[in-house]
Parts: structure tokens; C-alpha cells; sequence
DNA sequence: GCTATTTCAACCTAATTTTATAGAAATTAT
DNA sequence: ATAATTTCTATAAAATTAGGTTGAAATAGC
């Protein structure tokens, strides 16, 4: 299926609920926080952490009064860097981003098609960053209310 | 990953193929050729091909001189009903198609954005045809001559 | 010219391999 | 002692391979 895996959608759940707590900076947010609220098991965020952290998106606070900081502001972490620490990528197909993936290539009229629709989505990840998904929530908790 | 499946890949170049050599639908093309061409398992094919005959995508001929046609011609055959058919979804999740998939979804605000991605992909899918796709080949062999 | 046989290709089912997801247990740091 | 982190182990899904069956056309023998 072209379909985000979970990695990319609980990571961004993950990282958003990083951002609704992100008071400038200064508190660290534990997993089990984020697993009790987001209701995704804190076996798997601690996984899922990982190559945020090794992309530097987020800070890592050991022992008691730890946790997860972003390593930005809010504003300042796209999307597309989200699901390019998680999926590897952003593209549709493997052959996108690898030119030695495939042979076929250069003469492959899909690879143009799976290409086009890739840099579409990127640049649609791009142009959204943790800030503004934050204003979402705000916004439908509004509606709500 | 957000990626497309092999079926969906693999099944795009299967119609291409077709389409290729969809001479007014007279002949029907064996599924040995298309394995051949396109270097894919022939039992693969088989297995992917069955889910574009039940979306009367292609027509199947049995016996000697038997195969696959094209339902219907090229122009009229795009890209979103071939994937339709190969992925269920042109979606990136589960949830934007099937509103019971997840009960956080009316909050959920990553949700809005799968979903107005989902809506991107399947617009540009749908104004793409197996005609498009002929013709960018056709292109490509003229640039290599 | 009709039946029997061969051939070709679609069709079906099962098994294997690989990869993704999820969780448990053990470990390390403060 | 508590919380983060790592490592290991199940489970599930996807991709691939493989074998055998059925149906339809073409050909050979009578």
C-alpha cells in the first residue's frame, strides 16, 4: 500500500506531543506521558525515539527528572524531517532517492511518475512544521468547546 | 516507510506493458512476455494481475493463442484506478478512507494532514493515463536514439 | 471431418522468505 | 530506587517462489 508506516504517524504524534508541552524548552516530557496521552505503547515510542534523536530533533535527559526535549523550536522542525528521520525518506519509492536501486532507471517512464508525485509530498512535508500543527489542535479544541 | 508497494509498482509496469503493445486490443499479450520485459516473476504477475481482472481493468483470454488485453483503451485507464485496484487506497493511512479505523481521529490533528496529502496524491494519480505513460516512454527512446 | 492428443496459458493453492511491528526482559546511569 | 536505554524474542504482514489444475485452441491420426 502507499502508506505511512506507524513509525511515521506515532513518531509525529510523538513529536507534536513533544511541542504541545515544549514551554520554551525548559521541562523534559517522559515517555510514559506521552504514551498515557497518545495511548501508543512506551515500548515502542522508546524505539521510535531513537533516530529522532539520532537526527538530532530531540534531546535525551537521563535519570530521574529526564526525558525528551525537541532540540528546536516548534517552529523551527518541518515535517518532512520528522518523516525523513523515521521512514528514511519521503519518497514513494526506494528507486527515488537511490539511483543504484534500480537499473531501470534511466529508462523507466514510472520512476518519472513515482519521482514527480515524491517531491510533491516532500515538498507538502516542508512547508508544514510543529508549530502549525500545534495551531491545529488549538484550533479544534476550540471548535470543540 | 511511505511507499509504494511492489504490487503497485510492479502492477504499473505490468499495464504499461500492456499498453505498449495494445494495438487497437487485438492481440493479447501472455504474461511469459511481460516476465521477460519487465523482469518480473511470472508466478508474481500472476498474482497481481488477478486484482486488476476483477477491477475489469484487463480482460483474459485462456488457452493457446490466449492472454491479456487492456479493457479498455490506454487514454482511458489512469494511474489512480490501476492503484485503486493493486493498493485498495491511493491513501497514505488507513484512516483517511475508513473513518472507524481510529476513534481519535475527529482530535487528531496529524490525521488533517495525512489526509490533505492523501488528496494530493490521488489528483495527481487520477490526471495521469497509461496513454501519459506511453508517451513519456516513447520520449525517453527518442532521447537515448 | 471427427475424435484424441498435445500444447499453451490462465488459474488456484500452498509454502517460504523477508521485513515490520510489538513487547519483555535485562542493563545502565543518576 | 527510579527512569532511560539496550538487547533480545515473539508475532504479524508483505513479498516471493513453487507446484499443480483447468480450460481453450491447435494439430495429428484415423
Amino acid at each position: 500500500m502507499i502508506r505511512l508506516s506507524t513509525k511515521g504517524r506515532y513518531g509525529t504524534r510523538l513529536m507534536l506531543n513533544l511541542a504541545l508541552h515544549h514551554n520554551g524548552g525548559q521541562k523534559a516530557t517522559i515517555l510514559k506521558s506521552v504514551s498515557d496521552q497518545e495511548e501508543i505503547s512506551i515500548r515502542y515510542l522508546e524505539q521510535i525515539i531513537i533516530p529522532l534523536k539520532i537526527n538530532k530533533l530531540v534531546k535525551s535527559i537521563r535519570g530521574a527528572g529526564g526525558g525528551y526535549i525537541l532540540a528546536r523550536n516548534p517552529a523551527d522542525i518541518r515535517l518532512s524531517e520528522i518523516l525523513h528521520a523515521l521512514e528514511g525518506s519521503c519518497c514513494l519509492v526506494e528507486c527515488v532517492e537511490d539511483d543504484e536501486y534500480c537499473e531501470r532507471t534511466p529508462s523507466c517512464a514510472t520512476h518519472e511518475v513515482w519521482e514527480e508525485a515524491s517531491l510533491m509530498l516532500k515538498n507538502y512535508f516542508e512547508n508544514i512544521s510543529l508549530e502549525d500543527l500545534v495551531k491545529r489542535v488549538k484550533k479544534k479544541s476550540r471548535k470543540k468547546a
